[in-house]
DNA sequence: TTGCTCCTCACGTCACGTGAGGTGGC
DNA sequence: TTGCTCCTCACGTCACGTGAGGTGGC
């Protein structure tokens, strides 16, 4: 009856969680114990954790640099993904704060955060593509090699 | 007075093989040790490896596809890097190999690993550009705020 | 001969996987 | 009420890191 993509007004469950953002409860659970991701404010101890779509959007975030990038978890940390992925602190913001000093300090750590991100993803850019180019390299002698059989040597 | 960078008659030294390809004795070993880089033929027990140049092309390539792809050591065993990766085969097998069916069969098994590693890598290159993409998107977004708040919001 | 690098255990670590046994929400 | 998912230990695993104690080649 309930539909579990819907956010209900109890939130996410960590199963949904997971699966939205392509792993299990497990690694929430361990990002959660090393403070990778916020633990659920003020959860009575054995309840159940409850998630907000702002969470997956971030740990989805965690992942795809983790395993694009090869970042560490405790590289992941210094990287403060916190700033630059979650949309949610941004919106919040747009009302709360009035002070544009303030405002400017946090938009200007959020580029930042963000310029750091992409310069890690040229430089794997630039040695994925020196490993395309040796294959392609790989392949080209090969096929010649194999138009000379064809052609009797 | 010996040039270590120099290929002695005795062949290089696990060191010398893990600090040109960028990594440790010790992962050198357990990649022996799991049958992932081939035991050095007929060596005493307690004694020295040595190695050729070829080892540490084949080694490079190796932990390449590894981190640039995100392999684990399992799925490269099952990639078969050895027959793509190993240019000293191909050189030893250019004098030897006579039938031209076996050279062909050779070549075309070359081939295969060669196109399946660069599926991956044509993957991996889409994923990185969708990272890519998010990221500039997210930068021009605050940038734009930022404007917003020089021209006093 | 003196160092440096090498050798083989073997235990430690990081990032989870995988049950074991039990409680809680649709 | 019945399942399914959740919870917390806690041990296992993968891919090495890191000494411990000892031997071997420039």
């Amino acid at each position: 009856m309930t539909d579990p993509t819907q956010e209900s007004p109890k939130g996410l469950r960590i199963g949904d969680v997971a699966r939205q953002a392509g792993t299990t409860p497990r690694t929430i659970r361990y990002y959660e114990e090393i403070g990778l991701l916020p633990a659920a404010e003020a959860r009575e101890p054995g309840a159940h954790r409850t998630y907000a779509a702002s969470d997956v959007e971030r740990l989805t975030s965690l992942l795809r640099l983790k395993d694009l990038l090869g970042l560490s978890l405790d590289e992941l940390k210094d990287l403060q993904v916190a700033e630059a992925a979650r949309a949610s602190r941004r919106r919040e913001w747009r009302k709360g704060v009035d002070d544009p000093a303030r405002r400017r300090e946090i938009l200007e750590s959020s580029l930042a955060y963000t310029s750091r991100q992409l310069e890690l993803v040229e430089r794997r850019k630039g040695e994925i593509n020196a490993l395309e180019d040796e294959l392609v390299q790989q392949e080209k002698k090969v096929r010649e090699l194999l138009d000379e059989l064809r052609r009797g040597d």
